[in-house]
RNA sequence: GGAGUAGUGGCCGAGUAGGUUUAAGGCGGCACCCUGCUAAGGUGUUGUGUGGAGUAAUCUGCACCGUGAGUUCGAAUCUCACCUGCUCCGCCA
């Protein structure tokens, strides 16, 4: 959520920010509903002020055995008056609560400009893409070859871009969770969370999925209760509502969970394989810290997830997104792209956010400045640490030999327990 | 799922025959004083949100006693619904 007062004090500036992600945004009708609204709460404030003190007056004459009805009858009036602009009051609230509630946060000064991921810019790449002798097998037909994972009856149990790993497919993905998780909280210095993993509607505001990305979750019909889209949701929506003290900034803190996403308007994209699934896992790294901190902590977090990648000698490329691929909540991101053969392309396999005071606006969470004393929204910032399905496809692409097994990084051995598939 | 009970400020904890209560008291925090240092003691201060005035320091209005609605001239105090915690019963991995 933006601040309202920066819209206020710095309109033009907001806008052309905006409309560098899309020519469509304005933040004008907020504006005009923002003025409406204070008028408004300036009537009602001034007619309170009004009818509390005759109230107090009401019970000082009624000590005193003086007769009341005239004063009580004005106060009921004065009251009648004070609904009607609570009213309005409250309709005007709502409305630019809403509109601020979807409105993308603004992009960082040095997020590229640019209307697509067309216009992403490549930061940096690391490792070599191997182009060996051999013709390279896809993941899914690697999958299947090996029976490791069973496409079939995944979809059979429940729908297709669902699927069933097993035997020592099932025991990959379990070491690669467990590298993951065992790399960031030994080496990295984060917590370890395991959070629920259907939250409610107050956590998916707070993080930026609600209001406008409720299409893309499954809910529960029955409850108040969606299936996380990732670990960012829970885990950045813990110390919701709460003021923390500077001392115990930055916070960090790792999850794996499985992530389930509906996504609308994907058919036809990504069908094959593991790439785009309902359901996957993910181990994810969130931070709150000071707003002074939090460039530096981005840069510390992208190469979090980025030492991931070298640890399992995987090809990958930093890319910066642009105004017009960005995440509706953040202000700056960088994906993390790995070489995939069967795409022949680097391939999104982590994203790594800074949202700024956006989300902690949204979600109120605050700590203390120690300077002025007063509270202060910290900020936040999350990135895949990494995508656990992508990783094995990665793998398996990657590592594939002539002879149709596949070297297991080293790295991950002490985790499967056995080096080749 | 059933029955009972509770939900007050950073924490503990008063306050219900409705009335000048944002809310006693304590702890903690902060500032100053006392003291050779430390400990102890003394004095004062102490929330959040949202408006208004001012360059600013600051001054000032309103709202907030789980959430929402209602009764009333007036609600922390009364009514209703919901949420959450605790206790007991039932069921269960």
């Amino acid at each position: 959520m933006l601040d309202i007062r920066l819209i206020r004090e710095n309109p033009d500036k907001v806008n052309e920010l905006l409309k560098r992600r899309n020519p469509d945004l304005s933040i004008n009708s907020i504006l005009e509903i923002d003025a409406q609204r204070r008028k408004i709460q300036a009537q009602a404030d001034d007619l309170r002020a009004k009818r509390k003190n005759m109230s107090q007056k009401i019970g000082v004459m009624k000590k005193n055995g003086e007769n009341t009805d005239a004063i009580q009858e004005e106060v009921k009036q004065t009251g009648e008056e004070i609904k009607l602009l609570e009213d309005k009051e409250q309709e005007l609230d709502l409305q630019q609560k809403n509109l601020l509630l979807s409105t993308p946060n603004i992009p960082d000064e040095t997020t590229p400009i640019g209307s697509s991921d067309a216009d992403n810019v490549e930061i940096k790449k690391w490792g070599e893409p191997v182009h060996p002798s051999f013709e390279q097998k896809a993941h899914w037909d690697i999958c299947t070859a090996k029976n490791i994972v069973d496409f079939e009856r995944g979809v059979k149990l429940s729908q297709s871009r669902f699927s069933l790993y097993r035997g020592k497919g099932a025991q990959l993905e379990r070491a690669i969770i467990n590298f993951f998780l065992d790399t960031h909280t030994k080496e990295h210095g984060y917590e370890e969370i395991l959070p629920p993993v259907m939250v409610n509607s107050s956590a998916m505001t707070g993080t930026g999925q609600l209001p406008k990305f409720a299409q893309d979750m499954y809910k529960c019909e029955e409850e108040d209760l969606y299936l996380i889209p990732t670990a960012e949701v829970p885990v950045t929506n813990i110390y919701q509502g709460e003021i923390l003290n500077e001392d115990e900034l930055p916070k960090y803190m790792t999850a794996y969970t499985p992530c389930f996403r509906r996504e609308a308007g994907s058919a036809g994209k990504d069908t094959r394989g593991l790439i785009r699934q309902h359901q996957f896992n993910k181990v994810e790294l969130v931070k709150l810290c000071t707003p002074e901190t939090s460039v530096e902590e981005h840069e510390k977090l992208t190469r979090n997830a980025e030492r991931i990648l070298e640890l399992l000698e995987l090809p990958y490329r930093r890319v910066a997104l642009s105004t017009g691929d960005i995440g509706f909540s953040a202000r700056k991101c960088f994906d993390l792209e790995v070489w995939l053969p069967s795409y022949n392309a680097y391939k999104e396999i982590s994203s790594c956010s800074n949202f700024g005071d956006f989300q902690a606006r949204r979600a109120n969470i605050r700590y203390r400045n120690k300077v002025t004393g007063k509270p202060a929204f910290v900020h936040t910032l999350n990135g895949s640490g990494l995508a656990v399905g992508r990783t094995f496809a990665a793998i398996l692409e990657n590592f594939q030999n002539e002879d149709g097994s596949v070297t297991i990084p080293k790295v991950l051995r002490k985790y499967t327990l056995w080096d080749v598939l």
